[in-house]
RNA sequence: GGUACCUUGGAUGAGUGGCUUAGUCAGCGGUCUGCAAAACCGUGUACGGCGGUUCGAAUCCGCCAGGUACCUCCA
């Protein structure tokens, strides 16, 4: 299986040949989301990302596996904090129990995904649905001593472990500066040195979501669940581990840690990373009241937003940037993305009518190499957006009548846009989906009476009946075209 | 304060030593059209500042300025 797939690697800081360790299955983790709220435009980023990884990895003939985790429980509010975490938290808040709180959120969270067109992973585990295993993480790495009890809560030794290892290798940190600008927390007195992290807590009597173990009935600790469900269903080496550029520290920079310090390797060999998304150049946080979720965007109620915008829409808009830089969110920028979207469909809809001739004036030659090139230099689906846009004026060029268009060429293109677009970019045409229900196919003869009728008035010259017939059709939502061949509509 | 990264034309966003004025959106001029819309053609010559390396730098190095993220719940 020969191809120059090159991803960027955060542990090398360069790009690599992407080699699987056993072809033809690739494994990939990816963080998931952690259910306690409604998925947001950064959820969007990371799920986005991998998706594309996971078509084209399939694409390129692999057995994928890919694993992205619910985060149910374990994220602490603070540090050393009365012993809630922020599920349990807000049940007590809503008067729920914590199950439900996380399913209602996972049921969301599915319902944007599936909007997003973004493919359900082969496993989707729970955390709490992985206590056991988490359980015997922390036994091993006990047992090899780079961790300690302290009141019934386990705690990573980082200073040990940093003596035969190197903690920070991720991050590009080093153990004496993070020793001088860690904050002094409460309970710290459990922890030998500040630096160290929780591999499982202790239970205050009040936190209701809580397990046996050996040292007390408590939960794991946050950076516990990937390394042990990721070792769990992709073994004890696999080949990717993605997630969002905020988590490489502290999050994957322990699940090293970890797996190191359990099993005596890391697990991954390449972790990837995608960047933020920012509003007006901001970080989007709840705290900062520039918080927009997907819903939002997709019925268009939040005080930032000018518009509804499509989930498509917003999936484009991710893709025309590439996932390592950061993307600022606008309406200016969503708007853009929002009409070269349709302009990239309607071309692509026009492929199917278009009278192929002789010989092809244009040349779409190397398309669908400067495409898959693109593709394999890390992902980079910008540029073959913009290639698809080349042929875009190709295509509108031949419709026109200025260009000629031969039957291969034009197989040719349908084909590339349609694995491009649809299959890889992960691209749906809304307005034109649907066609073949029956309804809307009669809808669509009422349509074409109601124009039929103005061509009729058109033909009479009689201009005040046919832009009558336009402009209340417009009114109505439709975007009606004459062109040469006859009057095209749109909803 | 520490660590990592970023700074490209009106907006967005690729490019990483010369051979792209990438692409999209917006603007302007034109073609087409009964008028529109769409489309097509043409068009603005950008690379934070200063210095260095080089025959040559937006692209490499240094310094400065500005910004973002992480170090604390967050993709």
């Amino acid at each position: 299986m020969e191809h120059p797939l090159q991803i960027y690697n955060t542990l090398s800081r360069k790009k690599e040949t992407f080699i699987p360790l056993h072809e033809p299955f690739v494994g990939m983790y990816v963080c998931g989301p952690t259910v306690y709220g409604d998925a947001h435009l950064g959820h969007a980023r990371p799920a986005i990302t991998f998706d594309i990884l996971f078509r084209y990895l399939k694409h390129l003939g692999y057995k994928v596996r890919y694993v992205r985790n619910i985060t149910d429980v374990g994220h602490l509010e603070h540090d050393a904090d009365s012993g809630e975490d922020k599920i349990a938290k807000k049940a007590r808040l809503e008067q729920l129990e914590p199950m439900e709180v996380a399913q209602y959120y996972i049921n969301r969270y599915h319902h944007a995904m599936e909007a997003l067109n973004v493919l359900p992973s082969s496993i989707e585990p729970l955390a709490s649905g992985h206590i056991i295993e988490q359980i015997e993480l922390v036994k091993r790495i006990l047992e090899h001593g780079y961790a300690y009890e302290s009141q019934g809560s386990v705690y990573f030794d980082v200073e040990k472990y940093n003596k035969e290892h190197r903690y920070g290798i991720l991050s590009g940190r080093n153990i004496e500066e993070m020793l001088n600008t860690t904050r002094a927390l409460d309970g710290q007195d459990e922890k030998r040195n500040p630096i160290d992290f929780a591999l499982w807590k202790c239970a205050q009597p009040e936190h209701i979501m809580r397990w046996p173990s050996p040292w007390s009935d408590g939960f794991p600790g946050w950076h516990c669940e990937c390394t042990a469900m990721g070792r769990k269903y992709l073994g004890e080496r696999f080949d990717i581990h993605g997630g969002g550029m905020d988590l490489i520290f502290p999050h994957h920079e322990c699940e090293i840690a970890q797996a190191v310090a359990s099993e005596g390797h890391e697990m991954v060999h390449y972790w990837m990373h995608n960047n933020m998304i920012t509003i007006n150049g901001q970080k989007m946080g709840k705290s900062l009241g520039n918080f927009i979720t997907l819903e939002e965007f997709f019925a268009g109620s939040n005080k930032l937003l000018t518009q509804a915008y499509s989930p498509m829409t917003i999936r484009f808009f991710i893709l025309q940037a590439h996932y390592r830089s950061t993307v600022d969110f606008s309406n200016d920028a969503l708007q853009a993305a929002e009409k070269g979207l349709a302009r990239l469909l309607d071309a692509y809809a026009s492929l199917e009518k278009l009278k192929a001739s002789e010989s092809s004036s244009v040349d779409i030659k190397g398309l669908r190499a400067k495409c898959f090139e693109a593709m394999n230099d890390d992902l980079n689906t910008p540029i073959v957006i913009s290639h698809l846009f080349d042929a875009t004026r190709a295509i509108n060029s031949v419709k026109d009548g200025k260009d000629t268009i031969s039957e291969a060429d034009l197989q040719e293109l349908r084909e590339v846009f349609h694995l491009f677009i649809f299959d890889l970019l992960g691209l749906r045409d809304e307005a034109r989906s649907g066609e073949e229900n029956g309804s809307i196919e009669a809808f669509g003869k009422a349509m074409d009476l109601l124009l039929s009728i103005r061509q009729q008035a058109k033909a009479n010259k009689d201009w005040a009946t046919s832009d009558k017939i336009r402009n209340e059709l417009t009114a109505l939502g439709f975007t009606i075209k004459d062109t040469k061949e006859g009057t095209e509509w749109k909803l």
